[in-house]
DNA sequence: CACGTTTAGTTGTACAAACAACAGTAATAT
DNA sequence: ATATTACTGTTGTTTGTACAACTAAACGTG
């Protein structure tokens, strides 16, 4: 049977791609005991002390609910603090956040070494690059 | 704050795109009644009558577990049939599902259309090929 | 043949992420 | 100054997907 089809279609092909980059990240993130989103948002919590979820919902790119949800859970580990100004809602590093933020860092590195590997440094830069450019695109 | 581990990590970039691509495909599908993975697997059911679970499962990129629910959900709707052969399973199409393969196929090329538009017809095709091939390197 | 090994599929469970509906606050317009 | 609109965040619910543990069939070797 032709299925082509399915090489061809954006959806399916981005899809593949994500599963697979998404195991391999929870591999290297097992060692900090969190999956790869969890540890980007409390890096970028410690590097932006106060930052709004909303700028936390768009940096990451999910949707203000699961947003909420990843907070939730970051803050009942006692890895980020809320703090309610108004309508909107502040998140502040603690120090427990603080001090597991190099262990992130690493675990980044040890990704990051391990796709590009696997498909050449040159390769997988570019490949980001154009995922950043067409995502901008699809979203408009 | 330098976020740039944002745009450089291919988990971040990858993840960003299916989402995007995701949201527009379950529109384009919206009509048809499912989403689109359900439209792949029952093109492929009804391409390929007597296609065995690991087949399908192999062809989708997804955990056999996985296909397990897809075509418990279709079975259920009467889209397709299971016949237990030995220890494998064989998917075949229903009445029903043959009738719907015409919409699948539309709700595609509509999809293919609009991100076409958006991203271009060329870059969509060598995007999609370098998906392909990345994944296929990911997945060693 | 009998026992262990591999393979196919299923089920329980868990998690990421979305949407829809809602609540509260801020901003804008009349 | 009040009413309306827009924005931010939360909660309930649903879906897609994975893994681990399991069952059952097939295969291979002493």
């Amino acid at each position: 049977m032709d299925d082509s089809f399915l090489q061809t279609c954006l959806f399916f092909t981005a899809n593949r791609l994500s599963r697979a980059i998404t195991k391999m990240a929870e591999e290297e993130f097992a060692s900090t005991g969190f999956t790869p989103m969890y540890g980007y948002l409390i890096r970028l919590v410690n590097g932006t002390p106060g930052i709004t979820q909303k700028e936390l919902a768009d940096k990451l790119c999910v949707t203000p609910s699961t947003l909420t949800r990843f907070v939730d859970k970051l803050e009942a580990k006692n890895l980020v603090e809320r703090k309610v100004q108004g309508k909107t809602v502040e998140v502040y590093p603690t120090e427990k956040g603080l001090g597991l933020g190099d262990s992130f860092v690493q675990a980044s590195k040890r990704l990051h070494q391990r796709y590009s590997d696997l498909l050449g440094k040159e390769a997988a830069e570019e490949l980001s690059s154009q995922l950043v450019i067409m995502s901008a695109k699809l979203e408009q």
